[in-house]
DNA sequence: GTCTATATTTAGATAGAC
DNA sequence: GTCTATCTAAATATAGAC
């Protein structure tokens, strides 16, 4: 495999579980098995690597979310999928984490690919909550966006709360509670 | 006031806004009008002065949170107040971001202050959610713990959504979707 | 594309005078 | 308690040979 794939994914690990600011160009040498002349021909500043790191990691998100909820029938259990997505809260989220990192925020490319990232997700659970609807899974008298934003805000939250607390329960809580306010709606 | 103060007083309100481990020593001081000998003086280290702004942000977030509640005449309306705690998000949560802070996590003490200040909260929540069961504004078929650390999640995870999007309207949708959710319940 | 050597700036302090 | 001087390590690169 090419070095720049491999500092990309050793990148992307690292970033999401160890924060973009707090993780040094070495680290991802270190960690990718390359050499310093190699990691800055392939990326002149951390910026540039921070902006493929991000915009993967937004759609590997995507991506698994979409196959999460590939199969079901439902609406609501698509949505229930979704929420599953914080099953594994103690490493982070993918991308949540990038909200709260000043070195993200403070660079216009890398704030506008985070975002890009959210509105996307966003997007999708607002079409799924439509399809419950539809189904007749969700109760029609939702609003499909603020319900998506809800959702969507659930899971972020969940694993911020879990990290903070170092407790996985506190995740599972948080989904839990959500999924009966929404099973209690229809 | 005296230089300790003037010192944690700043440390809470760029350690809130720009991130922990990606605000220095130096920035604090500046900021405070102290210089290095004083800052050493009263925080021999960096986590010293860590320990103190996320024990002291955690406590402020508590009491405005009681603040905001007070003299609300129903549970599902204190709850409502809650959710209006990410009226002003793209500034972040004041204890919120430390979730995702490596320098945070990787001291002990601090991650500790940190998850007392997450579960005070959630507990805060779970009483009010039992009070509203009790004054009939809540369903009683919704666990209490399990409902408490859904709204926990919502704000934690609008405050993500809005800052990574760069619009408030995110997180308002979210605490709009959540407050939806809780209403047609009961 | 990759290597080694070098450079600049900052983080995070410590030492000792006042 | 506060000041200034000093220090070490790391972050983030740049330069030029191979």
């Amino acid at each position: 495999m090419d070095n720049r794939r491999l500092i990309i994914d050793s990148a992307k690990e690292l970033f999401w579980h160890h924060g973009y600011s707090t993780t040094s160009p070495k680290q991802v040498m270190v960690d990718a098995g390359v050499g310093q002349g190699s990691f800055y021909h392939h990326f002149p500043a951390k910026a540039d690597l921070g902006q493929e790191v991000v915009r993967e990691n937004g759609r590997d998100l995507l991506a698994s979310v979409r196959s999460a909820m590939e199969g079901l029938p439902t609406g609501r259990q698509r949505l229930a999928a979704f929420l599953g997505s914080a099953g594994d809260a103690l490493g982070g989220c993918q991308i949540g984490g990038f909200a709260y990192d000043a070195g993200i925020l403070a660079e216009p490319a890398l704030r506008e690919t985070l975002g890009t990232a959210f509105v996307e997700l966003a997007g999708l659970l607002e079409q799924v909550v439509r399809e419950g609807q539809d189904d007749g899974s969700v109760s029609p008298k939702l609003d499909p966006a603020k319900t998506a934003a809800a959702l969507l805000a659930v899971v972020e939250g969940a694993f911020v709360v879990a990290r903070a607390t170092g407790r996985q329960s506190y995740a599972d809580a948080a989904t839990a509670g959500a999924l009966a306010l929404l099973e209690a709606t229809s």
